[in-house]
DNA sequence: GATGAATGAGACTTCATTCAT
DNA sequence: AATGAATGAAGTCTCATTCAT
């Protein structure tokens, strides 16, 4: 019994990811994800307190994980960041810290591309903390561009013009990490293409304002 | 009478402009659409057939001038699109056609900010074309890219490794793009910074892959 | 087993009887009733065909000797009720068979207080005969009073009036003698208040017509 | 088309009346209520927001006008009740402020027997204020026998034994009121009789305990 | 005997759309 | 042309009851 309850709630969640990776959380029927999964409704309200509470057993872990990263790297100053790359890594490889976060990003979620996707882009309606998680996510990379990148510019004498510009760049660049995730769902591939995109961004990226 | 019922046609438009942007297209109630221009639910669809047609006729234009746009820049030719522009601008400005296409797309849109925003980022749940639009955009970018560009990186003898790596370039221009929109509804603006944009994705790209 | 049977059952009904007791049937909850039994749901349905045999359960055995009682009074002429309590009692505290009739539902209900409680007060929407226990309670008392009480005060020659009095009057002594059984589970307790109450209402009762 | 639905929301509204009557706030069914109204469920609620706003429809103005009597009620002191009384009655028909207060729950709820029925005997489940209406009314008449008849028992010498009985006679009291609304819906009658229900339960009272 | 997963009708409610006025 | 009342399918969720294990 406890073998077949598993395969049900595995049915269920699989159904949940499917529904919700398609319509996002708020066009998400209940009744679609019980019929996908061969269960009735009642049956999904079984396993899951409610569509919120499914939701949350969909992505629940990959925020968690993702949450305790970014406050980690919240934590890191600036400065100790660059350093710390530095020991590691030669240091035009650096690009101020976003290896660093973006390491971190991919290590969580590394088999859970798709619940990260889920996260970032199809948590609109759900009614408490993930909803903001895509916003956190840019506000976090805005933050660590405008600290870092901005103080370089700056000190090399160039106009950074409207600042805004740094955040244009993190929506872009989490968008570019989002339709990577979307497409490959190995670990590897996907980190070789976010490191090239990594790359493609930011290496002398002070030459390009 | 004609200019009358162009007015609350106006009214009608102007107030579905605001709950699409502001709810998208599956989330928009028709019902809010009809209060807040002041007009009873069943002269809305006096007006307008359906919620499609109304959204038809809120990014209808906006969707044909760059369809055409886009087909435009489709039958140029990658090497003519390069000559063409440097008839007018100096090479290192050129990105590969870029500047082409995202002039094109600012000339077309000047005024209608907000309903490319809507057509790019608001219309899904939308039964037809427009659900695609973004999709197009970003692949005829991709096409761009790599009938363009990544020739040139092949001749200077470097990898290109994964040649998806374009279209998350796409993608996350686009999307950088589009946060620009979000932001600012000033046309001169918007330029200045799409033109930032296009530069710190574009220069010197070949020596960053 | 057969006394652990017995265990269980009776585990069964106490839940069931608390939650009769707090929600009344329609709202009553099997799930609860069998929670709080420490008992799968399906074992209360083992042991009790459905809800409706569940309450039978609960309320059957003092709804059946309540029954028996109510014919048992009904069949005794309302002369024979006032002399057989005239020989027990001094007449004065007879007020027209009442105590005989409230003395025979205190004893066989005397350690079933919440049952009865359950069947007068809580048995809204049960499909059968409970449903109307109070009814009939109230208009067997009011037969009673029509019989005795009001020819009594037809031969003293005051005026009855409207004669539906006699239903609000077992109506409410019904209600009162309910509100002490929600109050008290001490049977002698009981039996002080439902004395006064006795006395507060048919002492007298001729004089105030 | 006002005439109209005027005439609808009179429907809907009496439909309500009855299920709310028959089953209850709880176990009323909003389907059945728009079914006997010969409308459409979604009508029902493009009158009323939801169920708990169409209970309120239904007995918002009696539970009002009776919340407003209460008040004044308990404004008055119980000493001052009795002389208030006194100049327009006869003492001996002032029973203790009774008829002051009844009189009042008469006077507003006049054409509102259901009304006042529904609230006091088929609100439970209501999230709001009017659950307690029927227990507010017993507790209030219970203080007003406790600190008026109570002190004459006393000062009588006499035994008042557990003092619980007054809120016994309370509750029983409202009882029989709420019968008599049961029966009639004709004003003149539901007067008559509750003037001799009062006479029967507190004309010389004192004498009784 | 015992378990609790599974079922599905029915609860309240929303909303695009239609239609009589 | 204009109104908004009316419709009903589909949304989320509950719960008595059944049944495979």
């Amino acid at each position: 019994m406890q073998y077949l309850k598993d395969d049900i709630k595995n049915e269920i969640l699989e159904s949940a990811l499917t529904e919700f990776r398609a319509m996002g959380y708020n066009n998400a029927s209940m009744r679609k994800i019980a019929k996908n999964a061969h269960v009735a409704i009642g049956n999904v309200y079984h396993y899951y307190k409610n569509k919120q509470e499914l939701f949350n057993s969909v992505v629940g872990t990959v925020y968690d994980t993702l949450i305790y990263s970014l406050r980690e790297i919240n934590k890191i100053d600036a400065k100790e960041a660059v350093e710390y790359n530095f020991q590691q890594e030669p240091k035009e490889e650096n690009y101020y810290g976003i290896n660093l976060m973006v390491g971190k990003l991919l290590d969580v979620c590394k088999e859970h591309n798709i619940e990260l996707l889920i996260l970032l882009e199809k948590s609109k309606g759900v009614q408490n903390k993930y909803e903001n998680t895509k916003q956190d996510l840019i506000n976090l990379l805005d933050e660590v561009l405008k600290t870092q990148m901005l103080q370089n510019i700056t000190e090399s004498g160039a106009e950074t013009g409207n600042t805004y510009i740094t955040y244009v760049l993190s929506a872009s660049f989490i968008e570019g990490f989002c339709s990577i995730l979307n497409k490959y769902e190995n670990g590897s591939e996907v980190k070789l293409l976010v490191d090239q995109l990594i790359k493609i961004f930011f290496k002398d990226i002070v030459s390009r304002f």
